[in-house]
DNA sequence: TTGCCTTGTGCGTTATAACGTACATATGAT
DNA sequence: ATCATATGTACGTTATAACGCACAAGGCAA
């Protein structure tokens, strides 16, 4: 798998974007010189020129940056839902994985119903994502409202809670034990 | 938000890798000066040595990458989805969050409309949650049809691609970016 | 101590990224 | 048709990324 190319994907995004050359290079601050020559691959920019193109877009880096085929998987799952009977309704959604360090549950409260968690182990991180109702959170002593739509990202390891509102509330809960949070988190207090 | 300051963690993830200059720049072909400089900042690579590096390491490109105006969500962090223009209605829900290696975006697909994506670096898992309307997922040349309500998890080093149904579809699209944890295992006294 | 190896950094050269300008073609208006 | 504006590309120059080599500092062994 070492033909594993490097691919950009600037010439979709300006397609997408319909901006010309020019406006790109106002927007971005590159000049619009490199940024066909990007285009046709006749240059390989830095990220620092990268990273001015991303934020003239408004994009994440990830936005940009492609890579071609490597090697096929051939794992599918379609995921139906297994009920989870407890003392409120929880539906898993994606299993845990190992190798995502992740699971995604389905849970859905009655009108006014509340449920605390204790606190989970340093490196947990919870989103989530609401489907339906009004959902509130409790962190930190404060209860963040959320709508429909609306998702919160926390760390969970601290006690926190979910309380419905007056209509119930339906949303997706994903835990992600991270597995090596030293290495990405850790602060440059050098230079 | 301007606070945008682009940082590489190489130093980070050499140092818990417990290399040497020497022996990553035999690993990826990038000469130990250039590394060197590149971690004191002082050199800002092109992404194709980037990409070398990331290859030796065989962590995906993203881990090598951070931002400084991406700090640790508290808990005021509600994520308030960014819609950005391109071919489809797309909204981030969870920004890319180096720990976890994964984001979510919110995707909305007009009645019978297609969207093709190419294959992702590997490693690359993505997870998918129809919210609403009838969605079929292209993967290995066969449409995997899913319900309002349901998931699918699959590998995307692989071109793939999402229809709507008759009615539109909206559904939820997570990426986790596998942080390939056998960096951490590797044998430090070797050779 | 004296080698001997490995660590990371400094230096000089080459390759090339990035720039500004100029150019050829295209689209549009009068 | 001509003029005008905008597109993307080609050219020449400068800035700098990337290289190979050499150097100084820090082990470790005999």
């Amino acid at each position: 798998m070492e033909s594993d190319e490097l691919t950009l994907k600037l010439r979709d995004v300006r397609a997408a974007s319909g901006l010309s050359l020019s406006k790109v290079a106002d927007l971005t601050g590159v000049s619009k010189a490199m940024l066909g020559q990007i285009e046709r691959g006749e240059s390989s920019p830095t990220i620092a020129t990268l990273w001015k193109i991303a934020k003239g877009f408004q994009l994440p880096l990830s936005a940009l940056i492609g890579t071609a085929a490597m090697r096929d998987t051939t794992d599918t799952d379609v995921f139906s839902t297994v009920t989870f009977p407890g003392s409120i309704e929880v539906k898993i959604v994606f299993p845990f994985d190992p190798a995502l360090g992740a699971e995604t549950f389905h849970v859905e409260l009655s009108p006014n119903q509340s449920h605390k968690s204790p606190a989970h182990a340093a490196g947990v991180t919870e989103e989530v994502f609401v489907l339906s109702g009004v959902l509130e959170i409790l962190r930190n002593d404060k209860w963040v409202p959320l709508q429909a739509g609306q998702g919160l990202r926390f760390a969970a390891d601290v006690p926190h809670g979910y309380r419905a509102g007056d209509r119930g509330a339906a949303f997706l809960n994903m835990h992600h034990y991270s597995q090596s949070t030293e290495l990405f988190e850790q602060d440059r207090t050098s230079q």
